[in-house]
DNA sequence: GTTATTTAGTTGACTTTGTCAACTATTTGT
DNA sequence: ACAAATAGTTGACAAAGTCAACTAAATAAC
């Protein structure tokens, strides 16, 4: 009984790797990884991050982490400050490039997503986002 | 109007990414990479499977699954029979080593998400397996 | 208040993962 | 029969990610 559940999910797990997988190959308009794009979108989200907390909230080894933003600063896409409260960290902001080279991402990833929901109807589109709207719900009020 | 549909749907992405980033992680008993075992599965899912039927199914470089292939040969996990149709493809068998591999990791998953199900009650968990059936629907269903 | 521990970030060395182009051997289309 | 396409292999790389050691600053413990 359990079981079917669980193969359900699986066979979801599985189906929307797919999907996902495809939306990502797509919008690497060749200049930037799918790794480096993710920091530049925490970056962007909240300016003032510091390597730390994009460790945290990406799970990404700090090493790794400290490279990507070493090439950021020679692309001049972003700049470090000095954070006051603490001399070991970094405050990230992102330079007018660096904004640029976000929203020019930004737009591709929406138009990505856009182009998959012209398919549907807006009925279709209602049940999608309602459907993925519960299973966040779900997953997270549940604990994991 | 457009615009929410399509956020929803890139914040559902980014949210299950993670998800999904989640359980692979933890499944690496150590012995196959994530790629590794999409092939084992592959060829246990449908026995005689080809080459080039594994890269078609799972987007993967030709060059690269070869090398895959190589080494399940090295470690005995499945062999190879010349296709009688095609004197170019072979034919993908596991051995019951293989097998055993196979039905480990399946395993393994298979436990995965039955403690992240663990935390659920009935009711959510229908409410889970039934978005994930309908997204698959409307998505599979609606093109692309 | 100085000593021990933890934490932020960097660096070196490395492994794993994945890509690209060239090649052989078949097969299919004309 | 000849040209184009396809299955698979190989070599040479490039990208992605990991691990341990290190510096410097912050925090905790005594």
């Amino acid at each position: 009984m359990d079981d079917i559940y669980i193969n359900e999910v699986r066979a979801f797990n599985r189906y929307y790797t797919d999907v996902i997988g495809v939306l990502n190959k797509k919008f690497l308009n060749g200049k930037y990884s799918l790794p480096e794009l993710r920091v530049l979108q925490a970056i962007a989200v909240r300016e003032g991050i510091s390597a730390s907390e994009i460790t945290g909230q990406l799970n990404m080894d700090k090493s790794y982490l400290s490279r990507i933003i070493l090439q950021f600063e020679k692309k001049k896409l972003i700049t470090k400050k000095a954070s006051p409260e603490d001399g070991r960290a970094y405050q990230l902001y992102l330079t007018p490039e660096g904004k640029k080279a976000f929203v020019l991402h930004d737009a591709a990833s929406h138009n990505q997503v856009k182009q998959m929901l012209s398919q549907l109807n807006t009925g279709e589109c209602d049940q999608l986002i309602g459907c993925m709207k519960q299973i966040k719900e779900i997953l997270s009020g549940g604990g994991s």
